[in-house]
DNA sequence: CTGAAAGCGCTTACAG
DNA sequence: CTGAAAGCGCTTACAG
């Protein structure tokens, strides 16, 4: 493959000038330039970055380290990152892990040696993991931290505000003249969704019903068990607010096998807004976390570290969730009632 | 940064044992191996590949180029291509290019300039593309292309044999004694699936009634559609193939809100098993690509060509589908009667 | 078993 | 505006 010998020598100038060419930098005169063109042409002649990066000491790659790409969030962040990247001039390396502590360590340092400029990481719970990271940060390699902080790390920190999202869901019930409104939680996760759940009841002036908070699996089957107990109250809720989707979706469908019309009977919000979120009879309304952005805010966070080599304090950015209304939310019964009757007042 | 000087001085040896000592190539003392760990370790030295690939012209690195990485699909894919590459040492480069020509050519263009080793591409419908990849390859850059076959080029390719696909997913129905096989298409599309129901009919022996065979879109509302059609025949289907799930999906919905149950009195199959196919209510069987398979394949083609520079035969490897049977399928019932029958006789 | 030296393809001051 | 030369970090024959 030809080298810039080769257009140098085809061109009659010297390699200093047709590197000055490339890369925009020093004058280069009118006729050496059409020459270095022709040459460049003629040849089907392609830089080596890797050389370059040796003096510039920039690779131009960035690597992305997730535990599971096949996962569609994780992918759509991806996707996110790459797209960004490449709008920047950036190429992404992408790492899979698999939560997988060796594989992890091992992708870093491969990372390294292939010198990335910046890296990317999705948090692994894993405390080696950590201690490398903090190292490659001492040696000067940016990195970004997405989805979940990490204790020991001071660091750039993009992730999303599930509280505030658990908050405008809650909301959303609220506006639609329910007040009596479950919660289908986890005993060990997502606590901040549940917060939030508790948060906007007692803002709107509601007292916390501890019957309609049910901790359960976060899973289809979790739902469907919750929903059995809800349905048991003597006075069941309106609506329904489960931390996330499949949760969701199981406890509607439970109640729907139960005879009970949604929304119609019972509304209810899932979180996460998963395809089958957007599929389910009825469609299911869900509070979205904003995956490209992520993705993309990540990268933005990380370039400006590529940027500049100067000291940068530590960066967090918390996304906003969005609520997606579908079909499963309507207004309260009692407030239908009511307006019916205002109505028929006229 | 330490470098191989850097260890080399430390280790009192010349930068050339090191290498070796680091590549494994020529013998090293036992004495001098010792201290170079040493140095290795206490310098927290790190080779720059970048650097090693300008003389050994291997960068392990190679590109994968898809239109969508944030479609489930493509991230199961382009998760087994990243972890059968991590398995033999090499690194991937993932490239997003939105099915948009000028960012596909970009994209290899730098997969290029960063001297992959080679390069695996889910097929862009972009001549300029072929063009460009064919030169790639002239150029000796090794190219595997994943899942539909590109006209002018002639190297590896791997895809799924979906023609096999349907035939396995109408043989199930047949199996189950259906007789009246509904099958829902496109007119445009997904040829192969179609051809594999028609064969798959008439190497049982059955005609194909062309009432059964509905040309619909591929999508939801598409499915509707076409199950509205099937249901005001007189003798209606008691079995539907659809060539993918989002219009089985709809098509088996649609048929439930009529009242029709299922697998009662009619079962239903889909294509392609996306997440939607294992949570709808009843779960539905669906015929499955060997996704991670599929990318793990592509990595392998493309690595034998990486270990050797002999000439290759262009191969083409074809994967079998897979039925993944759920709820939506049960014995026909003009069956059940009879194994009923047949059952109370004795 | 090991060292000295050339070379991989590029960039970057430094002169001119 | 341009060329000569050194240097980036590594590997690879070649001697010894």
């Amino acid at each position: 493959m030809a080298t810039i010998y080769d257009v140098a020598e085809k061109a009659g100038v010297s390699v200093g000038t047709v590197s000055r060419y490339l890369n925009g930098s020093g004058y280069v005169g009118r006729k050496s330039a059409d020459r270095i063109a022709a040459a460049i042409e003629e040849l089907g002649y392609s830089p080596n970055r890797n050389a370059r990066s040796l003096t510039t000491k920039r690779s131009g790659m960035i690597g992305f380290v997730v535990s599971d790409l096949a996962n569609p969030f994780t992918a759509e962040i991806a996707r996110g990152v790459q797209d960004t990247a490449d709008e920047f001039g950036y190429c992404a390396l992408i790492y899979n892990t698999d939560g997988n502590a060796h594989r992890e360590l091992r992708a870093l340092n491969t990372l390294r040696e292939h010198q990335v400029d910046g890296i990317i990481i999705t948090p692994p719970e894993i405390p080696e993991g950590n201690a490398f990271l903090a190292e490659l940060i001492a040696q000067g390699i940016p990195v970004v931290l997405l989805g979940r902080d990490m204790e020991p790390l001071v660091t750039d920190f993009v992730s999303t505000d599930t509280y505030l999202g658990a908050v405008i869901a809650v909301d959303h019930l609220l506006e639609l003249g329910h007040n009596r409104i479950a919660c289908i939680c986890a005993r060990n996760a997502a606590f901040s969704r549940r917060r939030g759940y508790m948060d906007a009841l007692t803002q709107a002036g509601l007292d916390v019903d501890e019957r309609l908070i049910v901790e359960t699996e976060l899973t289809r089957q979790g739902g469907v068990d919750a929903m059995t107990q809800l349905l048991k109250l003597e006075d069941p809720p309106s609506a329904v607010f489960a931390v996330n989707d499949v949760t969701a979706l199981g406890a509607m469908h439970h109640a729907i096998r139960r005879g009970v019309s949604i929304p119609g009977d019972i509304s209810f919000v899932g979180f996460d807004d998963i395809v089958l979120a957007e599929y389910a009879q009825p469609a299911l309304t869900s509070v979205a976390q904003p995956k490209l952005q992520l993705g993309r805010t990540a990268f933005e966070l990380l370039h400006t570290r590529l940027e500049t080599s100067d000291p940068i304090e530590p960066r967090r950015v918390i996304l906003p969730c969005e609520l997606v209304r579908r079909e499963s939310t309507a207004v309260a019964r009692t407030v239908t009632s009511r307006l019916q009757r205002s109505s028929s007042d006229e």
